[in-house]
DNA sequence: GCGCTTTGCCAAAGCGCTTTGGCGGACGAA
DNA sequence: TTCGTCCGCCAAAGCGCTTTGGCAAAGCGC
């Protein structure tokens, strides 16, 4: 672990000609740049992080807070931070909340103890604790895909409302008029949005919303959800999901198969994410696209603009266009009731 | 941003008094210790990471490494990993190689840099570098499911002997003698394992290898290895696949569907890790589960007790047991050959 | 009442780096 | 030759914490 000092000796020269020699803060001859680098290498000198960071007040980390990194989407926004963060010379420090506040509480606090320089919110809306919430607004900070009422905090999210709307278009192109939405449990505002607009749209093209269930993101809690209301498809009342989330429509699938509810000629089945999982399950599923790994690394890009000074972390908000991709989950509605 | 300097000044002590109180590593008394709370909690006192790190010579934080997070497997195992990291105070830094050896190398530095204390690595193999080899061997690192050739490295594996085994043995159950192999390009030690032990014991059982094909680890590449096979399948001539990994298997279902192969009843499919799709594609996938959660824990665990004294990092590799999940994508072959 | 051990606190050094002001020496211009 | 400029390097302070040795006061036994 040899020190800066010992590679100065080494060199022949000052501690601060090292220090130059290696961010080029200032100049240094190149004879002496040549020395100082003959004996880094002879000493396998690396400069500590640690030192660093304490000289600078920066650590040039930044942390990503989601509440379960093995649920596909985080995982792929997880892949699009770190992407972005690697880019510009950050590390990434992976804070899974499992939905718990108190965690969630827990990481916020590392910027103070200014372990990261900025966090990446993923985590859902965050306690709206009074105390928390001022702490939020003097922390750099960027929510992924949720927008904190009242606050100027920067976020990045997808179009919800245009994936709701598209959702709901096409579903009503099909002919279908009654629907079941599979929304989350603690209302994240991504969920929220998307349900508000689709059902907005919906209910302008002359549908009616037969009823909304919650899950909480996974297939399990998403067959969960779908199993009570099998009757209703069976009957023909009800001819097409909706379901937040793509895992939650996979899990709706599964349990509408056991139950030998035929997709999409009884019920379609429209999901959200368009994760990889959704172009290989079965029937592949019709679903909104958002691009997730481009939302962690615009949110991160932001994030480390700020943190550089590059620019500020304004109330203002990215919108970044969904698109929607059709395929064998839903199909027009057959004939009338019975 | 208080420092403890301010703490003490407030409390009207010094500050080896307030880090003591903090810390409890020598007695303060009651009294002094209560003023001491108090002028931090009017202060928000939180002390600095970066300023603890360098006197402590330690950073509490661990980094993973992994090819790429979005991959089911590998998310699974971050959880296991980032939960047993925090249950014993430190943090995770995610390190994504995206099979690049390049970025390995650079996140191998960061012990170096002393950034992170050690390692946790699941990228496969790492670049067999005569130089890199000795520094793998004196840094504190377990691989994760992967054994390096003639190091005495720890490593946390799953038994993909007996994986193999199991799935041999299931398909030689149902009857099937003569299956294509969906091996991992770059052969991780794994892969090569399970494919072993299949082989070995599918030859035991009379069974013959029609062929092996490469993927790598995802659907898309499963998929697309799967496809030149589809004649054989048809022709009768090939009943089963054996998939080292779940993605692949799902793939490979995927792009049998396509081409009109029923499964199980042409081709019988078992996929090998257990991740949560398996039981939610169509059909459900028969599979060797493993514990992969159970997989970052202990290797996590085993790391910090020995950052933290407690314990050698010795060679010795811990192996966890695995089972056979049936589910549907396998059955009882049908016939003879044409 | 004397020495002896605790008890509770403090001073100062050190972790390894960055940064700033300064200072000789070389060089060009007058 | 002399003065003014750069150029290239160094000394020292500071980032905020932990740790160790020490020291006075208090408590104890005899």
């Amino acid at each position: 672990m040899a020190s800066i000092a010992e590679v100065a000796a080494r060199a022949g020269v000052s501690p601060t000609t090292v220090s130059h020699a290696l961010s080029g803060k200032r100049r240094v001859s190149p004879a002496v740049k040549e020395r100082v680098a003959a004996a880094m290498a002879e000493l396998g000198y690396v400069p500590s992080r640690s030192a660093q960071s304490l000289a600078l007040g920066a650590t040039r980390v930044i942390a990503l807070v989601v509440p379960d990194i093995s649920i596909g989407y985080f995982a792929e926004l997880a892949r699009g931070v770190e992407a972005a963060a690697v880019r510009r010379g950050y590390n990434v420090i992976l804070c899974t909340t499992g939905f718990d506040s108190a965690r969630e509480l827990h990481y916020l606090q590392m910027v103070h103890s200014r372990a990261v320089d900025g966090i990446v919110y993923a985590a859902g809306a965050p306690p709206t604790d009074q105390e928390l919430s001022d702490l939020l607004g003097a922390m750099p900070l960027v929510f992924v895909d949720e927008e904190i009422e009242g606050t100027r905090l920067k976020s990045v999210i997808s179009d919800n409302e245009a994936g709701g709307r598209l959702a709901a278009e096409h579903l009503l192109g099909l002919g279908h008029r009654n629907v079941l939405i599979l929304g989350a449990e603690g209302e994240p505002f991504s969920s929220s949005r998307r349900i508000a607009a689709f059902q907005r749209r919906w209910e302008d093209g002359g549908g009616t919303v037969a009823a909304t269930a919650w899950g909480r993101f996974t297939e399990s809690s998403g067959a969960l959800a779908v199993a009570p209301h099998v009757a209703s498809f069976r009957a023909g009342d009800v001819t097409a999901v909706f379901a937040i989330n793509d895992l939650m429509a996979i899990g709706a699938l599964y349990e509408l198969r056991r139950a030998g509810v035929r997709v999409p000629e009884d019920v379609s089945v429209v999901g959200f994410d368009d994760v990889m999982a959704a172009q290989y399950c079965f029937p592949s599923l019709t679903t909104v696209r958002q691009d997730v790994p481009t939302l962690g690394q615009v949110s991160t890009d932001a994030l480390i603009d700020a943190l550089e000074g590059l620019a500020e972390l304004d109330g203002e908000q990215l919108k970044l266009p969904v698109g929607l991709v059709a395929r064998d989950s839903t199909g027009p509605v057959r004939g009338g009731r019975r």
